[in-house]
DNA sequence: TTGAAAGCGCTAACAA
DNA sequence: TTGTTAGCGCTTTCAA
């Protein structure tokens, strides 16, 4: 048989002070005699209280939950960047109620609405692009909004982030420089995922711009880009069009895989082919050869954001914040001569 | 000028039905006519209405939270490990509240403390060694308790995992059968990460077993122990014990790190050196040559936490449930000839 | 199928 | 510094 888990009431009949009393000892700020507090303190772990954080929560309307949405939870990047908001929030009690779209817009529009529910003081989001209905929801919603790793052309609210076609465009200026040419892009289904999509975009501008053939476009199907996946399109890329020289991939991910496929070929890199990605992954750094990439700082947007959250919850933001970071290109011995 | 967020209060007025029929409407097996469900839906559109699950887990005790915590929100295998718990759950509308340890059973506690003020219905937690306060707590909530990724010597609650020791022993005798005797092990502070200090264990354990030495201990550091603190480890261990003839790592990342690191200095793998990991990460599959590892399917541990979880809040769970996943040893070139 | 009354456990607001 | 009162928005319980 279970008892019924004790409440304030029951901490304060035993500490011999009000409920009231109990309730101010739990706050940090909360004006207590150190005595009542001690008294509270020990009754509290006497009968084994845990505060009831939904309780509080309905009547001082403040659920101390920040809600995340993310493409995936499985992805070195993005778990940076909630390492960052949850570290920066922590500091003010804040904890963070984190859901995954699968890098697509219905299924983050089910998610909103789901963690609207339960009242989050702020809701920071991925992306830029969103249903309609979830802009309203969030419009709705009337508390701080933080769209992340993009910047979307017509913002909810706060903004973090950067610009997915203009990293493309420093890896094409990169390996122009380095005399490439043919130089192919290998990336996902253009439907989907969104930043994806605007790094085609971006790097399709950037060939253009330097009067460079824009066509060897490998779709590697639907987001994430596995590292198999981009193994795969290197090798469609090498039987479809093999004077190709040199590969800008979508994600790290699938630019090892893509370096994998050419170790398994016996095809050089950089020397046949110069092989680029995004995102500094940790394996960019360590394989052979290093892949050059773009960094664009996943730890700090979300640590911008939390930031941003705080201030907006403290109402020292008046008007939308935009934060530009600006990802840094990574060069490396993928690409080098 | 925010107004005041409508409630099942204002929804009943237009809908010009009670509050709890507005409230049986958006259940899913309240009995209530359709019209009556027609008209509070309309009116709850028409007011941008949102549930708040914050009343309604006051009001009815039910939070629909579990609560887990991981290692590390930065690792692909507990990321799996969250999404097969994550979907398994989400049928029955319950919600994943998800938190850190940092490898550290204290970070571990007061996560735990933490989490329980939310009222989560049931508590997954990664590991079998915690501390007395930690038992405690989840003894006293009284709610379903799963441990994964272990099989703790004295469970909690219920448990899904296997013998990180075990999965040791299977690549050691696997490696001793290609002819391997001088074998090393590279791994974490043994302090720290307990399934880190397991699979030492494990190796040490194997190694004895077939009469052979088991000091070549590299220690990368403090887990989770990196690609980069792996590539660390291995040039430690090719200048201090330049004739072992493979080496163990605690896990995929490091193996890599150790796999690159015999790339660029040249070390042949497998010839001269065999290599192996843990955790079956897609980069064991994709690299080259691609690594021998251990399985130990994260994503099913969770798909089968999420169903114990369902059965135990059904009550059709009445003894303590011990589910033990058989980890694949899966054999590949790294240890191959 | 619907409604009325009460209360989940905490804290805002006010008073002492 | 402490206490009293009321109520956050739902749902349980009971009644119709």
């Amino acid at each position: 048989m279970t008892r019924r888990a004790p409440t304030m009431i029951d901490i304060a009949r035993l500490a011999g002070v009000s409920p009231m009393t109990v309730s101010r000892a739990f706050k940090d700020d909360g004006r207590v005699s150190d005595t009542a507090r001690a008294a509270v303190m020990q009754a509290a772990e006497q009968l084994g209280y845990v505060f009831d954080s939904t309780a509080s929560a309905l009547r001082s309307q403040r659920s101390d939950f920040v809600a995340v949405t993310i493409p995936s939870i499985n992805n070195a990047n993005f778990a940076d960047t909630v390492r960052g908001l949850s570290d920066g929030l922590r500091a003010r009690g804040l904890q963070i109620l984190l859901g995954y779209t699968d890098y697509d817009v219905q299924t983050e529009e089910t998610l909103i609405a789901q963690l609207l529910r339960r009242r989050p003081e702020a809701m920071v989001v991925t992306g830029g692009t969103h249903t309609d209905r979830a802009r309203a929801l969030l419009d709705k919603a009337a508390i701080p909004v933080v769209e992340i790793w993009d910047l979307p052309a017509r913002p909810i609210g706060h903004v973090v982030g950067f610009s997915n076609a203009a990293a493309m465009g420093m890896l094409v200026d990169h390996l122009v420089g380095q005399g490439r040419r043919r130089i192919a892009f290998i990336g996902g289904d253009a439907a989907r995922d969104t930043r994806g999509t605007d790094r085609r975009r971006g790097f399709v501008a950037a060939m253009r711009r330097h009067g460079l053939d824009a066509t060897r476009l490998i779709d590697a199907g639907a987001p994430p880009i596995s590292m198999a996946e981009g193994a795969a399109a290197m090798a469609a890329l090498l039987a479809r069009l093999p004077d190709t020289d040199a590969v800008v991939c979508v994600s790290d991910l699938s630019a090892f895989g893509a370096l994998s496929e050419c170790q398994r070929r016996g095809v050089a890199v950089p020397d046949r082919v110069a092989i680029a990605g995004f995102g500094d992954y940790e394996i960019a750094a360590i394989c052979v050869p290093p892949l050059t990439t773009v960094n664009p700082f996943p730890g700090q947007i979300g640590a911008q954001a939390a930031a941003l959250i705080l201030q907006a919850l403290d109402g020292t933001l008046p008007d939308p914040a935009l934060i530009g970071i600006t990802p840094q290109l990574m060069t490396r011995a993928s690409t080098g001569s």
